[in-house]
DNA sequence: GATGAAAAATCTGTGAC
DNA sequence: GTCACAGATTTTTCATC
């Protein structure tokens, strides 16, 4: 379902993420349109699940970035998914994962200043259903997210 | 530094990666020109920090998702910097945070199964330098990442 | 079912204003 | 900032393997 050449093509498109597809296409050794069809392919298959934008949130006004780390109360079956639903309602929660073991649930938060996050934090994040317990961090600085690869 | 313009170009972006710089201008009520040369500008003043294609690691064979906290000895005042050097290298490391607090960083490290996982942690995170202690998550889904976002 | 070649459609970036 | 245009890029068509 994953063959050489569509490895090829991902790991030059993340070591190099501003190739044109004709780029990529000669550096997998296929022709641009066959590229730009598998391209397509791993699009719709999810195993390319889109491609963004990454924005510096500090350079946009949001100066305060917080990891949170939360645990959830176990004793409604359906706190997880009430949970994560409102969380990603949070237009400030700019990422969720969800974890195994004694933490549930990380999000990240951006806010504009310390006072915005309080208010966040308060109104938006305090206010999520069938919170036990929760552990922040403040994030200094993002150095690497997903350059060169091994696929 | 960032006028009205600027972020509704953003928000747009953020909202449809797909777009187009054409479906952007219009969008922003400017001509495909004016929307190029923003966009531009936004790249090189970091604002955009890259266009990236974000992966579906399992769907590549990567089954394992794990997130360590790092905290690092603070012993040695260069410990930081030669820590995250190293950390840069490792390839299976797919994102590094760093952080104000008890936790310095943040590592989310990807493997193939729990056997590749075992011989990562051991050969290529638990001999960088400078660890003081670590404390591990397994990664069980992401659900969001910087959708809608109020710039 | 997937490919390459070539044409068509679309998009981006530059220069003039 | 717009407009017009040249150049590049993506995508479709079509014949072929």
């Amino acid at each position: 379902m994953l063959d050489d050449t569509d490895r090829r093509l991902l790991r030059n498109l993340l070591a190099d993420p501003d190739a044109t597809g004709t780029d990529l296409a000669q550096r997998a050794g296929i022709s641009p349109a066959a590229a730009s069809r598998r391209i397509e392919r791993l699009r719709e298959s999810g195993v390319i699940r889109g491609i963004h934008a990454e924005i510096d949130w500090r350079a946009v006004g949001y100066e305060v970035e917080v990891s949170l780390r939360v645990t959830l109360d176990k004793t409604d079956p359906r706190a997880f998914d009430t949970f994560l639903e409102a969380a990603r309602s949070v237009p400030e929660v700019i990422e969720i994962q969800t974890f195994l073991g004694r933490v549930d649930v990380r999000l990240e938060v951006i806010a504009r200043d310390m006072g915005h996050y309080q208010e966040i934090y308060r109104e938006r994040i305090l206010t999520l259903p069938h919170i036990a317990d929760i552990e922040a961090l403040m994030q200094v600085a993002v150095i690497k997210s997903a350059q060169g690869l091994p696929i």
